[in-house]
DNA sequence: CTCTGTTTAGCGATAA
DNA sequence: TTATCGCTAAACAGAG
């Protein structure tokens, strides 16, 4: 059991400082440090979720299978079972074992201790008092891509769009291991969101004078997580258009020294997103649309958990390079949220693009649904009824009930073991 | 100046 | 194996 393998790494973010080589990370710059991958110790090549609970999670036995996570004990948050101690070293140790992480047994209410004894009242105790125990899993790094956390961030504000530093704040927010080393991954984040054609930028109106532009979805991106797996999805979104103006761009661009601004005023990149725009209203002859005017129509919760929930296969968290380090968390509500990426989008009309893969892949792919926010933490009845976007989540009640959405690492006990209550409770800084 | 965005590059890891 | 995907670094430009 406790093999791991070494293929994946997790940047240490304590480590190095941000500054670096110059040639891209090399080897040693980034203390990684191994954590077990699926695909690694398993024989697995797949995502299976049974395959993973049983062998990853094991212990934790969260299940989140099919549907209904978790009715029992509640541990949400699955199996974490890498550690998170922000410097990993420490965190390998168990992270093979998948049952005994430390994060697990702080989240899960019977834990077993992390040193293997069982749900000894003890070890419980200790767990609970022991902050560093409950620091290390907060400040685990979660199994989500950024690109997933965008997405997150994104779906979860009302109107569907946020700016960049509200991104940020969402995820650090939400997440305790972005609270550190914020150059390095903010800079990643900007990254994804110029990169990524699911992410649209939209210019601020005048009414709503500010610094950065807002950022929405791609309308026709999809349900871009519908394999469940939150770290890697089977293929990127890719608008055709904008991609064929990338071409084109680049085929030009020889002779022109230097952009010849021939073009009045906005820059190239400026026109190119507002072109992304235009697309995209012609396209969606209307409905889509209206989340990027604003997008209230859309009931964030409802339409969550239409889709996903059930759904999630988690393989999430399954493998992936780097990072991941799985910190089994409760699928489920994070695919509700996520799935319902964009439900109501049928995107009937040439939508699936490169989505559909249904191809073999045992991913089976959304399990049955069983009706709506049937259970605990869907985030139907967590997510808080408004968000209003500008709380800042920072009261407790807010983290929380954040945190539950996304069943990271599972709200709930989490607050009640006062995780955010002793420490970050007040501290949410 | 800092913050936003865009873009290129290279790396590690997985999927096909 | 190759094709992709995601992460990080970094150069760079523009806005505030």
């Amino acid at each position: 059991m406790t093999m791991l393998s070494n293929s994946q790494k997790l940047y240490g973010e304590s480590a190095n400082t941000a500054a670096g080589n110059s040639s891209g990370m090399s080897a040693s710059t980034t203390n990684s440090y191994t954590i077990n991958s699926m695909s690694g110790c398993l024989p697995m090549n797949s995502c299976s979720p049974q395959n993973f609970n049983s062998n990853m999670l094991s212990s934790s036995g969260s299940g989140v299978m099919g549907g209904m996570p978790m009715p029992g004990g509640g541990n949400c948050m699955t199996s974490g079972s890498m550690s998170y101690s922000s410097n990993m070293n420490s965190c390998m140790a168990y992270n093979g074992t998948l049952g005994v992480s430390p994060m697990a047994s702080v989240a899960r209410n019977d834990l077993t201790a992390d040193d293997a004894s069982p749900n000894s009242a003890a070890a419980l105790q200790r767990a609970r008092v022991d902050k560093t125990y409950r620091r290390n899993y907060t400040h685990a790094k979660p199994p989500y891509s950024y690109i997933s956390l965008i997405t997150m961030a994104i779906q979860n504000s009302p109107s569907k769009m946020l700016t960049l530093s509200e991104i940020y704040q969402f995820i650090m927010d939400l997440f305790p291991f972005y609270r550190q080393n914020q150059q390095r991954w903010q800079n990643s984040i900007r990254h994804s969101l110029s990169f990524n054609d699911c992410f649209i930028k939209v210019p601020r109106t005048p009414d709503k004078p500010g610094k950065g532009s807002f950022w929405t979805l791609h309308p026709e991106s999809g349900n871009m997580f519908e394999n469940g797996c939150y770290l890697r999805r089977q293929k990127r979104f890719k608008d055709e258009k904008k991609e064929a103006m990338r071409q084109t761009h680049k085929s030009v661009s020889p002779h022109h020294h230097h952009h010849s601004h021939h073009d009045n005023g906005s820059s190239s990149s400026e026109k190119k997103s507002v072109e992304k725009l235009q697309n995209l209203v012609e396209k969606s002859s209307n409905p889509d649309l209206s989340m990027l005017g604003l997008g209230k129509d859309t009931d964030p919760m409802t339409s969550l958990l239409q889709h996903a929930s059930g759904g999630s296969e988690l393989c999430a968290q399954q493998h992936h390079q780097q990072q991941h380090h799985l910190s089994g968390l409760q699928q489920e509500d994070l695919a509700a949220m996520m799935g319902r990426c964009h439900p109501h989008f049928g995107l009937g009309g040439g939508g699936d693009h490169h989505y559909n893969h249904h191809h073999h892949h045992h991913h089976g792919i959304k399990s049955e649904y069983t009706g709506p926010a049937s259970h605990p933490f869907s985030i139907t009845r967590l997510l808080p009824a408004e968000s209003k976007p500008d709380i800042k989540m920072y009261d407790m009640g807010m983290a929380a009930a954040a945190a539950a959405q996304y069943a990271p690492y599972n709200p709930a006990e989490y607050y009640q073991n006062s995780i955010y209550h002793t420490s970050a409770g007040t501290a949410a800084l």
